[in-house]
DNA sequence: TTTCGGCTTTGACACAGATCAACCAGAGGC
DNA sequence: GCCTCTGGTTGATCTGTGTCAAAGCCGAAA
């Protein structure tokens, strides 16, 4: 893959994942990353890694949704991010992995071997100083979900889970006259419930509430029309705009 | 301050706190991290920054405990770190502070100014390296606490507490003889209550219930006593080690 | 077409933890 | 000595969410 060639896909399978910092990149150090880089595909359902395992690579999703979860020995278990396409996986300097991380729907990534990367890493600071932000940015998500899990009630967990998913669900559409935001729903109830530290008894009730209040419509279980963002955020008891998901 | 007293003080006071790093450094590195050095003092209560507002410094605490809360308008606030002595505070490349730091004691920090710090990063790559790899711990243990915070009972909660503070708390003393831990409680149950996504009545009632139970034993409100870590570790429900805290 | 299995919804009830309220203990201050 | 203030404990009651159970929906397989 050539430079050029990264741009044009805005970096989407590039652990860099930004067209800022790739238009800086030198072309050598593309070719270094080619030079490592391999895909993999994973069905819905599969593994990707499970918590404890050794973990020869790190890489980006392509395309697809995987979670990352923890659990407990007697099988409670905590979504603690939500994998979109461009979102990095893996810790450079780190031997095993720490969560299982599961495809939820298929799953193409881009991969590239540990060690190599690493080298990279060592190597081109600029590469090095992406990936700090990135991992800030997971950190500010990781926190922001912590206020959600910690002190928000069923309700106001599921309109912020909506929220986020409006706002970085590449495929949401947006009516231009009323402004009704619409997307696919691509988890489960019990994901969901996973995510938002509760069961999926209370996630399908609490969607039937925001339902019947008019807050959004569904066709079918999965597809979302939000015709107002702001009455969503509203109820989501958001004090911000909210970050993206880890 | 020369190569000898970072070496000397652990680095503790050093943005990149870890020995292994600082032996590693340059000692004109550490001459530049002099020249923009400075260090402030906060009371107790006293808060280092508000969400949204300037921050036009990094630093790390030096002394004392400061913590890191999220708060909704209607005033629920929800506790996404502890600052114990040697964890970084900021974010090299954003602008504004993104959670309110205070002081729950006297706090010592030693602060870099921003702008001279980043410059500094873009310099010497393995100070970026090391901030990288705290960044990461701190994500670790943002997620631990998600799956503390969404999937645990209260029980469970205030154990997993006392097993972090425990084991990251350097005022702690170990009888050698019986393996009993003991150390000093430096949060209100309040501030504990905030941490855990609880209210501080049920704070106090597991409190009590581990006391009766056995599990802890206290003198006054605020000194704690293990007697045996792993009866602990069980209460907290711990899949693992544990990781330690933001 | 029927059947089946995964996902979802809905209801009845139980319970952990919140809420409201009273009281207690220790540290200053006067 | 007493007063007051902050932080902590304990009790009574309420409620949001979990638990258990039944039934509905829908796509895939037979």
């Amino acid at each position: 893959m050539t430079l050029a060639e990264y741009k044009l896909t805005d970096c989407a399978d590039c652990p860099i994942r930004h067209r800022a910092v790739c238009a800086r990149c030198e072309s050598d150090e593309l070719e270094a990353l080619d030079a490592i880089k391999y895909y993999r595909s994973y069905e819905a359902g599969q593994a990707v890694i499970w918590s404890g395992d050794q973990m020869n690579f790190v890489g980006s999703v392509v395309s697809g949704i995987a979670t990352l979860t923890q659990t407990m020995e007697d099988g409670r278990t905590q979504m603690v991010g939500l994998l979109l396409p461009s979102d990095f996986v893996g810790r450079p300097g780190r031997a095993g992995a720490a969560y299982n991380v599961v495809a939820t729907t298929d799953v193409v990534m881009c991969c590239f071997r540990k060690k190599p990367f690493e080298d990279l890493l060592a190597k081109t600071p600029h590469i090095a100083h992406r990936l700090l932000e990135m991992t800030l940015d997971e950190l500010d998500a990781a926190r922001e979900w912590m206020l959600v899990l910690g002190r928000k009630t069923a309700r106001e967990k599921i309109a912020s889970l909506l929220s986020i998913i409006a706002r970085r669900d590449a495929s949401l559409s947006t009516d231009p006259s009323s402004g009704a935001v619409s997307f696919d729903l691509k988890l489960t109830r019990e994901a969901m419930a996973d995510y938002l530290g509760l069961t999926l008894e209370t996630v399908s009730r609490q969607i039937s509430a925001l339902k019947k209040a008019g807050v959004i419509s569904l066709e079918g279980k999965r597809h979302v029309t939000v015709p107002d963002m702001r009455r969503l955020i509203e109820e989501a008891g958001d004090d911000s705009d909210g970050g993206l998901v880890g």
